[in-house]
RNA sequence: GGUCGCGUGGCCGAGUGGCUAGGCAGAGGUCUGCAAAACCUUGUACGGCGGUUCGAAUCCGCCCGUGACCUCCA
């Protein structure tokens, strides 16, 4: 029986006890990108957050199916207008490709970058195009219980009439009043009913590519209808958790909500977990607002925004040590002292593994190991959880300074309590300097010269050695007797 | 305009009715031929004004500032 757990679920606006469906197993659906262009940190921080679920809840004994789609298909420039070309299909002309091709290249970046932030793949990655079947199936349902209709070939959800014996807006606190108010005038868009409903079949215009035959028309399905479709048949009629960015919480989850009810009489997800923003100068880092830094221009700090690369796994340590649900605000300070805490991270991690044991203890490592659990389980706060692992690091250099002490079995608990929360949980790794053995002989060589001419007291030489290799990027550690370097 | 959120020390960021995270930077120190690195020590901050309370940064009200969503966006 896996421990308790607190999950923020946005439909309650509550934190609630982590109750499975159907435990141990748990159900995890979380909104994958649209492939058309490169990721960037927001992709990150989606997949981060919902990486470090799979991760603790895999940890403390759950039975994780996790599925993330890829959105190959339907997703237009503007969902409420229906209006728009298809994101896949638009780059697909522009840059003179079949959309496959797009969408091929586009998932392949994906899995690059986040392999290299180290993510876990998903135990399912559908795409929606390999599910148009499904969908289809899906807006027969909806027709069936009258939830939809059709016009000129097109399918659309009728908002107003779901709304009647349900609460279309419940998810993101809207009322269906307000948003008619608010709704911008479309004026000739006499398709639909209501301008608040949406597409589940878009009939194809001529020059569209991407498009499948049905019984209403040559078309394509509507972008709220994948998830639906693809999270009833990997998860089930009823699962645990549903994630996203959210900002995808209006109007697409809130149509996922609507459809899934609309054609099956109830509702497929416990618990909602979305995601906040990550900033740049306090304002959403999007597309749209071309602010936006991609994960590979931040690997290779190839942006003016940028004062030097950021490695993933900095990156992957900002983004954690911020809640999930708090936006993040991107600067080059912040990743700086992203990048130098990691390091005393790992710092003491390689302390650790030196120190010796002795017979008495005077450190309480249950003490730590509860209360990083404790953090975690309470709704994933990995910042309080490396607060504590940064506890624990003064205390294991006070060992290593004689200053406390550990025995034995502590000593075994406080490794295995790292060696959990660091790499699994939170699934961080050591980058290694890249220097072949060749680079690293040669400068082991010119170092070990470089004593002889100390031993001389020859000092301004030494020092000039000293300040070449710097220059060259390799940083000096003189010790008492002998010497140590890394790549800076 | 509507809805929701936020405002924490130089920066980033937790937390939350009394026990006052953590990281980075800064300062001091240990070490060292000198440095660098590493390590140690060090900071009583919570937008403004009222109110509730023995006690509020934490609850309530008002104000100011700011952001997200209401079109697509992780």
């Amino acid at each position: 029986m896996p421990r308790q757990t607190l999950i923020y679920n946005t439909l309650t606006k509550k934190k609630e006890v982590f109750e499975p469906v159907n435990s141990p197993h748990v159900g995890l659906y979380a909104c994958g990108p649209t492939v058309y262009s490169d990721p960037h940190l927001g992709h990150a921080r989606q997949a981060i957050t919902f990486d470090i679920l799979f991760r603790y809840y895999t940890h403390i004994g759950y039975k994780m199916r996790y599925v993330r789609n890829i959105t190959d298909v339907g997703h237009l420039e503007d969902e409420v207008s229906g209006e728009g070309e298809d994101r896949i299909t638009k780059k697909a002309r522009l840059e003179q490709l079949e959309p496959m091709e797009v969408v091929q290249y586009y998932t392949n970046r994906y899995h690059l970058f986040l392999d290299r932030l180290n993510v876990k793949r998903p135990s399912i990655e559908p795409r929606a195009s390999g599910h148009i079947i499904e969908q289809q199936q899906l807006i027969r349902k909806l027709l069936e219980n009258g939830f939809a209709y059709e016009s000129n070939g097109s399918i659309y959800f009728d908002v107003e009439k779901y709304d009647k014996d349900n609460d279309y807006g419940k998810l993101s606190g809207r009322k269906i009043e307000d948003l008619l108010s608010n709704t911008r005038d479309l004026d000739g868009q006499s398709e639909k009913k209501n301008s608040l409903d949406f597409a589940l079949w878009k009939k194809a215009s001529p020059e569209h590519i991407m498009r499948w035959p049905s019984e209403w028309s040559d078309g394509f399905p509507g972008w709220h209808l994948e998830c639906s479709a693809m999270g009833n048949k990997y998860l089930g009629e009823q699962f645990d958790i549903h994630g996203g960015g959210m900002d995808l919480m209006f109007p697409h989850h809130e149509c996922e909500i609507a459809q899934t009810k609309g054609a099956f009489g109830k509702e497929a997800v416990k618990y909602w977990m979305h995601n906040n923003m990550i900033t740049i100068n306090g304002q959403k880092m999007a597309r749209s607002l071309q602010n936006f830094i991609t994960l590979e221009e931040l690997f290779a700090g190839s942006h003016e925004k940028l004062e030097q690369a950021y490695s993933p796994m900095t990156v992957r340590f900002f983004i954690l040590q911020a809640h999930y649900r708090s936006t993040l605000d991107f600067s080059n300070e912040a990743l700086q002292a992203s990048e130098k805490g990691l390091k005393r991270l790992f710092q003491g991690y390689k302390t650790l593994q030196k120190i010796a044991a002795g017979k008495e203890s005077t450190i309480d490592v249950n003490k730590i190991e509860e209360q990083c659990y404790e953090a975690m389980s309470d709704d994933l706060n990995t910042p309080i959880a490396i607060s504590y692992l940064f506890d624990a690091v003064r205390i294991i250099n006070s060992i290593n300074d004689g200053k406390e002490k550990i025995d034995a079995d502590s000593l075994e608990k406080l490794k295995a309590l790292f060696q959990i929360f660091i790499f699994e949980i939170l699934g961080l790794v050591e980058e290694e300097s890249s220097s072949d053995d060749l680079s690293s002989d040669l400068i082991n060589m010119i170092l070990n010269l470089r004593m002889d001419i100390k031993a001389n007291k020859d000092y301004s030489t030494a020092d000039k050695i000293r300040d070449e290799l710097t220059k060259l990027g390799i940083v000096i550690k003189d010790k008492k007797d002998g010497f140590d370097w890394e790549l800076g």
